[in-house]
DNA sequence: TAACGGTATAATTTTTGGTTATGGCCTCTA
DNA sequence: TAGAGGCCATAACCAAAAATTATACCGTTA
């Protein structure tokens, strides 16, 4: 037995399905089943009642269940204590993200972690991808938080996939647009697009995509104007001046506040995939250390 | 982190070393080594401090230890919980061991078992090896304790090793043997031999380490009597009628009293390996898969 | 009865944890 | 002070565990 699993049982036990579970801790729902079945194996009993509408804690479910989360109180207590103790010695943490990441998901983690162990000290540098990247070389930050695929290789680095999410188009809420709700690759070459400079691991990200469907963003598409961020663009398409693409996570607030409308590409799949780069795990301090397990572990969904 | 090590990190701890604490669960010591490494890279701090004298916990490893006994406290609060839950249900364990083990090394540890689980039912069986393999195939008995080798090949068996003891010799403590600590196999082919009957764990083990030095016990050895129980044996040899081989484990009493003399065996490797041997884990009930667990489980060593 | 939501199973790959063999370092002893 | 022995670290290798994808199965529900 170990912690994780305890964790995983405690999150099927909390929304009652395998599925549901695997989704919020990133794995697949046969890792789910295998991981409950070796739990159910170790104890020598069963613990969750399966039927078609989700699963349900037996009575010795429900024993492991309160013990488990008793477990993991105190394991947490031990991980403060620690963390305690080492921030006497200094342990700052330098984290780079790009643009997407650092303005509009890692703010909330980085809260969420801090929250969890106070002490810790945490740098947030916010560059484009390319950059990033660089820094992370040249060793002037600790951890990179970036969008698949990078944009090139790098075999010296670890990656671990953290969190994933849609590329949209955003468009003004007027006439052509405000009344459909996705669009096509066709419309979207005819429609004033504004992009990202090179570099942005978004636009890389796009330009990859239409490159599997043998199309070119610069000689098919009808680019208007690059800009160097998104909070630029997204004012540009406010104004109405053309549509452009982005991840949902940037634009909550425009979609909410109705400023934006949103389309989704019905021909072809925009998912992003953020992933936590490094160099070498044994260089990292144990903030460090701690962040990468906090939001790549097994477990955990922090991107909120 | 799992429970084990856990359990790995209090042993440590305790004995201050990590090849005692290797010794004792039944480990390499790399492997221990390694397990520490990787806790320590978990909580991305250094827990000991080695020296060439044993090892001693950091401030920061006083911290995990402490958490640790209380994790390990708490989860054994829960195995005896679910197994309070479970014996409503009628769980009984059939254990069949070998002569030397059923008598000599199991009751001590189903003792020690009971008081740990105090609910669980044990029945133990005591028969030679063949015979046990055969109640093992019948489904007379859960589980059984046998030495190492086993007489056939039974693929559908699964094995896993438990424990381990030296081949003695055994001597009346008089006139030719009892100034002398060890033997050749030249004196043993000599001297009058008292051996267990063909289907005994110990002959079979002994006749596999001769027959791997183009030895044959019935032709080169001048075998006086087989007898079906090592209590015979004992009295026999005590007796002055002749020598014999036998595990420490069941000559410990005898040896203290001095009624009967030990050697060693100088140029040959007596070792035998102790294994807990079962058909299938799946339709194990929980005081069987616990009772494997809890001694051929990765720590522990429960064969006193 | 077909479609759907949800779990189980199978085949495969990756990761982890174990083993043996070996090396370096400190201490104790001659 | 050289050498032996004890102890931890490292390397190469192997087996077991845990993940993934693909697919089967099984009750509900439309």
């Amino acid at each position: 037995m170990n912690i994780s699993q305890f964790e995983l049982l405690c999150e099927v036990a909390r929304v009652k399905s395998f599925s549901k579970a695997a989704k919020l801790l990133h794995l697949s729902q046969p890792a789910v089943s295998s991981q409950i079945h070796s739990i159910e194996n170790y104890y020598g009993a069963k613990l969750f009642e399966r039927s078609t509408s989700g699963v349900t804690l037996t009575p010795i479910g429900e024993t492991v269940y309160k013990y488990a989360k008793e477990i993991l109180k105190l394991h947490d207590k031990l991980e403060k204590e620690i963390d305690a103790s080492l921030q006497s010695e200094n342990q700052k943490l330098v984290i780079g993200a790009s643009t997407t990441i650092g303005n509009y998901a890692i703010p909330c983690t980085i809260w969420t972690f801090k929250e969890k162990y106070p002490l810790a000290q945490i740098k947030l540098e916010v560059k484009n991808t390319k950059t990033i990247l660089n820094m992370l070389d040249n060793d002037e930050i600790d951890l990179a938080l970036l969008e698949e695929p990078l944009p090139e290789k790098h075999d010296n680095f670890k990656k671990h996939p953290v969190s994933n999410d849609e590329l949209l188009v955003i468009a003004p809420p007027k006439k052509p647009w405000v009344d459909k709700t996705t669009i096509t690759l066709a419309e979207l070459k005819k429609a004033p697009l504004i992009i990202r400079e090179q570099g942005s691991g978004i636009r890389c990200m796009f330009e990859k995509v239409l490159s599997a469907l043998n199309l070119n963003l610069l000689t098919d598409f009808n680019v208007v104007t690059e800009m160097g961020s998104i909070e630029a663009i997204k004012s540009t398409v406010e104004a109405g001046l053309g549509v452009s693409i982005c991840s949902s996570l940037a634009i909550r607030k425009e979609i909410r506040s109705g400023v934006i409308h949103p389309l989704r590409i019905e021909d072809a799949e925009f998912q992003v995939n953020y992933l936590i780069v490094y160099k070498d795990k044994k260089n990292l301090n144990s903030t460090a250390k701690r962040f990468i397990r906090f939001l790549a572990g097994p477990g955990k969904n922090p991107f909120c």
